[in-house]
DNA sequence: TGTAATATTGTACTTCGAGTCCCACATAGT
DNA sequence: ACTATGTGGGACTCGAAGTACAATATTACA
């Protein structure tokens, strides 16, 4: 994959609404380039397939995540404020990029075949909500949990599915009044 | 899709094996006769394409889903206990059948585009959680929460995500253990 | 048991789209 | 002006999806 420039990188969203709404196997790179008003040839001149042009706004989608993210642990507060913030600023960008998000998670599981994209998603979220699990559990604003590893992806995987639900059904989602909910959800849990 | 019998049925799981491994579109029908040991010919016979078997294999999982979930639905004890149950069946059919549910979860666009599956999902795990949730709130057995579906979606979220890794990671996961672990997450939330 | 319907499979074919090639032109740096 | 690199058009190749058809097996049932 070239450099891509922003004259290209700002067309390419157009392409996650065709593969959010039909898969990207359903989507014919002609497709793709009559929705970008990008050449074929063009598109083919960056990208080595239809795959990486994915990969590319897949990429993007988690830098944005982390930054997001980063900003959240970056906060002042206990690390349960911190986290709070954390699963607000991840639906908040669920909520800005519905369309590169459903393609993210339709396809899933070529992302997940991607090392170079499973390594991004835990740079940008396992990695700093372990550590704020580790934080929480020092600073005494969170139950110190015995497995954080598995207590992130149940947090991140709580928090997917909610926005998924909501990004899916086409709703323009309120993303404070859903992260609200999850947040309840995830702090005081469901035992009486 | 015609009435698969069942002499052709049972050799489909194979077919789940490489979908999972390289996703479907990198997945060549000519490879999945060969693996079932199933002519080309007789897979377009029942299936109007490939990615017809794949939703069968969806369909086929998601039954047994429905199935271990009412199952544990009918349990004694109260909401919350069955509840617990719920979570470790989901669970114990993901470790049953990983490849069938990695080929499930790295086509999930796939299947959110078809309204029949995502209704079996509905069916088989959303409205059983809800109603679990509603009993939960009466018998005083769990916290009531004022967004049964939300609620439920993170269930499933949090549980869901916790097997993948595993699963994706290509352990064989000691579903029971697994399942403590976000029952614990779940019941127990993590304010300190 | 004979016969019709349906299932199973092989071989050859059509079709369609991904990706390539090559050529033309534009733009910019030196 | 002239070389690099970017942009784009149009025709091409090639591989895999899906179809057509014919041959054989199996089942249903009269």
């Amino acid at each position: 994959m070239r450099p891509v420039p922003t004259s290209i990188a700002v067309k390419l969203p157009k392409a996650a609404e065709l593969i959010a709404e039909r898969g990207l196997d359903q989507t014919k790179i002609e497709d793709i380039a009559e929705a970008t008003g990008i050449p074929k040839t063009t598109l083919y001149y960056y990208f080595v397939g239809k795959e990486e042009i994915l990969v590319f706004l897949q990429r993007d989608l988690l830098a944005e995540v982390a930054d997001a993210v980063a900003i959240a642990v970056d906060t002042d507060g206990t690390a349960a404020d911190r986290l709070r913030e954390v699963m607000r600023a991840q639906l908040r960008v669920m909520a800005e990029r519905p369309a590169v998000w459903r393609a993210f998670i339709a396809d899933l599981g070529r992302a997940a075949r991607l090392p170079e994209l499973v390594e991004a998603l835990a740079n940008a979220y396992y990695a700093p909500v372990e550590q704020l699990l580790g934080e929480g559990g020092a600073d005494g604003s969170l139950r110190c949990s015995e497995d954080p590893a598995t207590t992130a992806m149940a947090i991140f995987g709580a928090a997917t599915m909610v926005g998924l639900r909501h990004v899916l059904a086409g709703h323009d989602l309120d993303a404070e009044r859903m992260a609200e909910q999850v947040i309840a959800f995830v702090f005081g849990g469901l035992a009486a």
